[in-house]
DNA sequence: ACTTTTCTGTTGCATTTGCAACATTTTTTG
DNA sequence: CAAAAAATGTTGCAAATGCAACAGAAAAGT
């Protein structure tokens, strides 16, 4: 399903939605604690941020092309401020959950085949998040590591991967201190779990 | 809505859903690879389980009344083999996602209602998932458990908390050694920042 | 009511981890 | 191209954590 090809022919006849463009460093949205908002990231890259009680800027999550985000999605409180930030430029498709939700009168195609589609983003974000669960439940630095590149290797169909993202990146996907990762990817290697040119790694698992 | 009105009116109509009962121990469904079995989880509770290399019980997940799961929701590979257990008697909803997905000829307003109640269902899921990912982040279990208390709490309007589960199960979904994290309950203790007792907690802060 | 299982609570100890601080390399940006 | 920013790599040390092992309390099963 092409989704351009829905929010041409659906917007603006049945559904209220918008497509925005957004600057990087902009403020795409806030969370708001009674609004149901539904975003989904169409190009660029985008943060979901919250500073903390000591004003420490937070990275709760981290989104980009076809990712699905807003409200829905998160727990909202009043008294924590969440917003995403794009950090790159983006092109953004926003609406409210209620109103995909609730039928349009006509019962149109083009309507189911939106819920259809959101759906489908949903559950894609949905593994992930369990996958991201998985490797977070692990008790070692090791361990997370191990499970993590497991994955990468699975899903990649071989032993050779290359990491989607930075060091420092993967250690927040970890949550896990950076240099303790640093240290600990060594003694991987040191072990002979694996070996590491550049930004490849290869299991000899 | 009702999803006892919905499968009434459903099945066997448009989608090919099938009720079951399952007894305390019995398997509810085995992950396979290729298909998208959704189940719905209408009365009890069960655990979605792997055995590991070393043939450890894993326990992955925990489900109760209205949770959503099958391998729809959950990375599957052929190497690992991930089944639901009941824990208690069940009565669960199973289906194929293409089933639903697929609208029905007659594009009823039933196969609709019944999308848009599983993406509720989803959505809810989701929040469980987000919360969930956002304790395992913190670094410490200090960290995990007042913000696990928090988060009780902002749902409770309270500062008095009563855990649902024990702690045993509470270290399993802190992902920490249950004997590090009643040390550490403990220091909380001592610390001034909750008080106990029994199950309740009280937040000092 | 008795037995068995699960849960709670505690402790010592070795290991892992986070933290802070730093040098070096790579990448980005004006 | 030069300057600034970000990423990589490394280390010492104190603190946090997992692990193992145990005893008593509570709950569940027969």
């Amino acid at each position: 399903m092409q989704i351009s090809n829905l929010i041409e022919n659906i917007y603006p006849n049945c559904v209220k939605m918008q497509k925005k463009s957004f600057v990087k460093g902009q403020v795409i949205t806030s969370y708001m604690a009674k609004r149901k908002q539904i975003c989904i990231l169409l190009s660029g890259k985008a943060d979901l941020i919250r500073y903390d009680s000591k004003g420490n800027k937070d990275i709760i999550e981290r989104f980009s092309s076809n990712d699905i985000f807003g409200e829905t999605f998160y727990p909202v409180n009043t008294n924590n401020e969440l917003f995403v930030s794009a950090t790159e430029n983006c092109e953004v498709l926003l609406f409210l959950y209620e109103d995909i939700h609730t039928k349009c009168k006509a019962n149109c195609k083009f309507h189911s085949d939106l819920i259809s589609y959101i759906l489908e983003l949903v559950l894609a974000h949905c593994i992930q998040q369990n996958t991201r669960i998985e490797i977070l439940s692990k008790r070692t630095i090791r361990e997370k590591l191990l499970s993590y590149f497991s994955i990468l290797s699975s899903k990649g169909f071989s032993k050779t991967i290359s990491l989607p993202f930075s060091l420092t990146n993967l250690a927040d996907y970890l949550s896990v201190d950076r240099s303790a990762m640093m240290r600990e990817i060594k003694s991987l290697i040191d072990d002979g779990f694996i070996a590491k040119e550049g930004s490849k790694i290869k299991l000899l698992f």
